[in-house]
DNA sequence: TTTCCAGTTGTTATGTTATTACACGTTACA
DNA sequence: TGTAACGTGTAATAACATAACAACTGGAAA
C-alpha cells in the first residue's frame, strides 16, 4: 500500500484536481462528461466519502436534474466504468476515485465507527491475487478488496 | 491460494461432511444449530452455488418454516457468524463454507458466466493486506476479497 | 417446582437498493 | 437530412433488508 489514507489533506484541492483530470480525460478519450455525469461527481467530491445512489439522487434533483433512481444510478455507473468513481459494495455505496489519473488497484478501508472510507493503492495485494487465480485457471476480470475496522482516529478515541 | 477451485468433487460426499462438521461445531461449542438453521446449510450446499436470501427462504417454507424474510436472513446470519456460511457482497448472496473446520481467508472467485462460486483460501493475499493496514494504522476487522471473472470452464467456452 | 430470563421463531409492516421499460431529445456521422 | 447510437427523463416494479412486536422454548435461579 503505498499511501497513507485518513491522512488530513487540503480537500478542496483534492477534489477540484479530480475534476480538472475529468474534464482532461473526457477529452483526451473522449468521454462524454455530460452535466449529470459531472455534477455526479462533484457531488460524490464534495461529500468526500461513500454516498449511497438515492444520496445522490437527492442531490442532483437539488441541481435540477430528475428525480427518479435511474438518473443517479446512470451517471454514477458511467464514472464507475471510466474509474473516476468506485463502488464500495460493502457499504452499498459510491465514492469518487481519489486518483483517477493512474491504472491502481484500489483497497478500500472501512472504518465502522465514523463511516469514513480510504482509498488505498495495493498493487502488491492484487498481484499476489493475480498470480494465485492465474494457477487455478480462473481469468480475473475486476477485483475487489475491501477491509472493515477501525481508522487511526477512531483506533485513538476507543482506546 | 491453496486449493484449486471449480474441481471436480464428490458433491454429496463433501456436502455431508459439511453438515457432520457442524453438528460436531455445535455439540463442541455449545451453539444452537437449530432445526431452521440446519435446514439453511442443508439447502446452501445442496444449491451448491451463491443464494439469495429469499430463494433460500422459499425453501425454507417448502420445508415448513415460516415465509417472513426474518426467518431467512436470521437463519443466514447465524451460519455467517458461526463460519458455516459467507455471504457474497458482490451477489447478495449467501454460500456455504467449503472448508469451515479451518480458520480460513476466504476469497471468493465467481464466474460472470456460470455465476459460480469458488471459495479459495488466500492466507498470502491478505498477510500482505494486514501488512499494509498496520502500517497505515488501521485496525483490521474483517477482509472480504472478491474476484470477478470467467472460470476454467467458462473460459474455454468462450474461446 | 415454579419463576424468570435469554434466546429462538414467527408475523406484519416498512425501509432501502436497484432494474425494467418506454418516451423523447440530442449528437455524431454518413 | 436522414438515421442510428446515445443520453435523459418518467413510471412502475423488483430485489434486498430491517424494525418492531408477540408467542414459545428451554434452562437456570429461587
Ligand atoms: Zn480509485
Ligand atoms: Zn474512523
Ligand atoms: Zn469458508
Ligand atoms: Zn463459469
Amino acid at each position: 500500500m503505498s499511501e497513507l489514507p485518513f491522512a488530513d489533506h487540503d480537500h478542496d484541492h483534492c477534489a477540484s484536481g479530480v475534476l480538472d483530470h475529468a474534464d482532461k480525460l473526457a477529452e483526451e478519450k473522449g468521454l462524454r462528461l455530460t452535466p449529470v455525469r459531472r455534477a455526479a461527481l462533484e457531488i460524490l467530491l464534495t461529500g468526500h466519502r461513500a454516498m449511497g445512489a438515492y444520496e445522490v439522487l437527492e442531490q442532483l434533483n437539488a441541481k435540477g436534474f430528475g428525480n427518479q433512481p435511474p438518473v443517479a444510478y446512470r451517471a454514477l455507473d458511467f464514472l464507475v466504468d471510466n474509474g473516476l468513481a468506485h463502488r464500495v459494495q460493502r457499504l452499498n455505496a459510491f465514492t469518487a476515485c481519489t486518483q483517477p489519473d493512474r491504472h491502481h488497484r484500489p483497497v478500500f478501508l472501512i472504518c465502522r465507527d465514523c463511516e469514513q472510507v480510504a482509498e488505498a493503492d495495493a498493487r502488491d495485494v492484487q498481484d499476489t491475487l493475480s498470480a494465485s487465480a492465474d494457477r487455478a485457471g480462473f481469468v480475473i476480470e475486476r477485483v475487489n478488496v475491501e477491509v472493515l475496522g477501525l481508522c487511526p482516529t477512531c483506533k485513538g478515541k476507543a482506546s
